[in-house]
RNA sequence: GGGCUGGUAGCUCAGUUGGUUAGAGUGUUGCGUUGACAUCGCAAAGGUCAGAGGUUCAAAUCCUCUCCAGCCCACCA
């Protein structure tokens, strides 16, 4: 045996092992219960990076542990075409070469973007392969694959049927850079600082030959909307304004008629007390506009422009729009001031550019029928989610959810399981908007019989197909064996970030699919940050490879340093010393091996155990016992460190030094100690244990990886 | 506006249901080690466990309040 190390070799040798063994692909047995994780797919449009490393080593601690323990254990990988995220990735590519989609069209752009994430994909699976993720490569699965898409099909379908699913103009958020609709998910806020104007609103008088000079001051973030206001509202409890209410404004710019009416949506205390309502580009003003029936005039486009019906504004974008508003305002002295203030600002979470709430004609779901239960299954237990506090977040995002979003303007990923009967333009056809909800494309229409069908443009939210993840993977709508036998799946393991994207729409999805909760324990990981608690990012240049830092260090020592000493759904703090430390723990569990296999005397005498031998069995009796309790109750952080402290500071500085004195004595106990650590290491640091217990161990041809969890 | 998390050794963090002298990694200092390992060993220095009050025989741990740091959610324009 080398003095030092040698990672890179060794992992690579033992993963291939493994693999060609077959150890990754579980066999079902009837009467044992498996242990099912189902590894959260990776985005198909870049590297591997810290976070995902953070979820390999978790899981694979969980995987392994429970294969060691004669369990029928599966962890299913794949990746995720990651709907708008991909498609901005790849048109970044294609700026580069001073390209758009436009300029390749759907079919096109859609065959690059696929062959862009399968180059990825392959990529990734390397990179999971060098981390030494012992998941079932057999059975991996990508969201677009064709069985996939007939089970995201499925789903809507029924969902459509069943009348939870709808489409409709309302009021979405709209990015003006990536075309498309937006779920409430996918905006994120910021605040800035902005203004508030306060602008007089001339008030009617009923005598049309009486001269204005009443006003009505309100107070606005957004000037420029103005132009679409249909009302002003105030609070019907609010005194001042009781005179004006049921008169009539005239919008100045516009020249319009707007009526004063009373909403309790309105607060006193706020600016002016009197609100500008424009139905069609503000939430809440559609929703007063809703409640009085006032008209909704889209003035902002798809594009980020004025529309023709903001008059001598049309064609502006929006900020231009803002300064001339203003700017005209100000010539005919109806700006009454302006005030410094804060505000929070909706961009695209892929792009960063502005949302615009805007009406357009999209598909929902009605998502209050499929809350409910996901927050019984929590609320009762049948869904444990780890660390608890996640609870109460999850159960406050639930209980004030509205409905989803789903359908989206962008051209990668699934495209709507909806066609349109072409009949349906000739009149000839009486079928509702000439619609078809169907997982095939409909061959005849029972209507009026023509052939010719159109697919809806529009493509389905990521998040929706991998909502189903847990149970589209394992062949479902199928009775598969496979579905049959490992779900619902045991753990789900993933980032808190994702609890609302992901978590709770797989639970209300899965529960409302297969009548089942898709997974009976959620376990939630902190995010990674640097050496300082920093965010890591590129332009911050602070990020941490772990292909780059595994490829120094080795693939364990990485693992080892994401999960020791941490606690659960806390952030990691993670920095190369770390990672450093790790190896020499590696090191140091080589020489310990080297000591024990290399230098193993000539002959062993069977004496009954001294002092010395009863302590360090006593102590890995112990730390058995601890780890496993450890790793039992989600305390991967701390088992690391019990073993780590065993080994090294128990087992390697005390009863070592002490056993060189009698080595033939010692060196039964030696291998023992030595043996049974590796086995409690293997979750962690699978490539270092297999090796050194492959030296160790009489048993030829097998496996730490099936080697049985010592008790 | 609502909620969450953290404030423990110079730095980064553990510390399960309250129970002896509060732990680890890393860093610092001294000594040692050339037949497991300098990617090492032994030892030392270093903490009023953010602050105040309370419960208790006993509090880093439970309760209340305060201060700092960070995060999430939310339709006050």
């Amino acid at each position: 045996m080398d003095k030092i190390y040698n990672h890179q070799e060794t992992e690579r040798k033992w993963y291939s092992f493994w693999e060609q063994k077959g150890y990754f692909s579980p066999k079902r047995i009837p009467k044992k219960k498996p242990f099912t994780i189902i590894m959260p797919p990776p985005n198909a449009n870049g590297e591997l990076h810290i976070g995902h490393a953070t979820f390999i080593a978790i899981e694979d601690i969980l995987v392994r542990y429970h294969r060691m323990h004669g369990v029928p254990t599966l962890w299913l990988p794949g990746a995720d075409h990651a709907g708008i995220l991909t498609q901005v990735v790849y048109e970044r590519e294609l700026e580069q070469e001073g390209k758009n989609r436009f300029d390749l069209g759907r079919d096109e752009f859609f065959k690059q973007t696929y062959e862009f994430t399968m180059k990825n994909k392959k990529h990734m699976e390397d990179q999971l392969k060098a981390l030494g993720a012992s998941c079932d490569w057999t059975r991996e699965k990508f969201t677009l694959d064709p069985e996939i898409t007939t089970a995201v099909y499925t789903t809507f379908k029924k969902l459509y049927d069943d009348g939870l699913i709808y489409r409709g103009e309302r009021i979405i958020n709209w990015c003006t850079r990536c075309g498309t609709a937006l779920s409430d998910l996918e905006v994120e806020h910021e605040e800035r600082n902005g203004k508030l104007w306060f602008i007089k609103y001339p008030i009617k008088h009923p005598n049309a030959k009486i001269k204005q000079q009443e006003f009505i001051t309100v107070a606005t973030t957004r000037p420029e909307t103005m132009l679409g206001d249909t009302g002003i509202a105030v609070n019907p409890n609010d005194v001042r304004y009781k005179n004006l209410v049921g008169k009539t404004a005239l919008l100045p710019l516009m020249n319009r008629s707007i009526p004063i009416i009373t909403d309790s949506a309105v607060s006193p205390k706020f600016g002016t007390g009197a609100v500008k309502v424009t139905p069609a580009h503000d939430p809440i003003d559609f929703e007063i506009g809703k409640r009085h029936k006032l008209k909704t005039i889209s003035i902002v486009q798809e594009d980020g422009r004025l529309s023709a019906a903001a008059g001598v504004f049309s064609g502006l974008d929006v900020s231009s729009a803002r300064n001339k508003v203003l700017d005209e305002l100000g010539k005919q002295d109806l700006l009454q001031k302006t005030a410094f203030y804060k505000y929070s600002l909706g961009i695209c979470e892929r792009c960063r550019t502005t949302v615009e709430p805007l009406i357009s004609k999209q598909w929902f779901i009605k998502i209050e029928s499929l809350a409910k239960p996901a927050l019984v299954a929590v609320k009762q237990g049948s869904i444990k989610i780890l660390p608890k506090r996640f609870e109460k977040i999850y159960f406050n995002w639930l209980e004030n959810i509205r409905d989803w979003c789903i359908s989206r303007q962008i051209w990668w990923g699934h495209r709507l399981p909806v066609y349109y009967c072409q009949g349906y333009k000739n009149k000839k056809c009486t079928t509702k908007d000439g619609l078809f909800v169907s997982v095939v494309k409909p061959t005849k229409c029972p209507s009026c019989g023509s052939k010719n069908f159109t697919q809806d443009p529009d493509t389905l939210d990521t998040w929706f197909s991998s909502g189903q993840w847990p149970f589209t993977t394992l062949g479902w709508p199928n009775e598969t064996p496979d579905f049959k036998y490992f779900y619902p799946t045991s753990v789900m393991e993933t980032g808190y970030d994702i609890l609302f994207f992901w978590v709770a729409r797989m639970i209300m999805l899965g529960l409302y699919t297969t009548g089942k909760p898709p997974f009976q324990t959620v376990f939630l990981h902190g995010l990674v940050r640097d050496e300082r608690g920093q965010k890591m990012s590129k332009s911050r240049g602070n990020v941490i490879d772990p292909l780059d830092v595994a490829g120094e260090y080795g693939a364990d020592a990485v693992r080892m340093a994401l999960v020791f000493g941490t606690s659960p759904g806390n952030d990691i703090n993670l920095g190369e010393s770390k990672i450093r430390g790790m190896r020499n723990f590696t090191n140091k569990l080589w020489n310990i091996g080297r000591l024990i296999v290399d230098l193993k005397p000539a002959k062993t005498k069977i004496v009954s155990p001294n002092k010395e031998d009863r302590w360090v069995l006593d102590e890995l009796k112990k730390t058995k016992k601890s780890v496993s309790d450890s790793i039992e109750n989600y305390r991967f952080g701390q088992a690391a460190e019990e073993l780590y402290e065993f080994i090294w500071h128990r087992f390697a500085d005390k009863y070592l030094e002490h056993a060189k004195t009698r080595r033939e004595e010692a060196q039964p106990i030696l291998e023992k100690v030595f043996d049974e650590s590796l086995r409690l290491l293997h979750p962690f640091m699978p490539f270092i244990t297999e090796d050194l217990w492959q030296r160790i161990s009489n048993k030829r041809g097998t496996s730490l990886m099936t080697a049985l969890w010592p008790k």
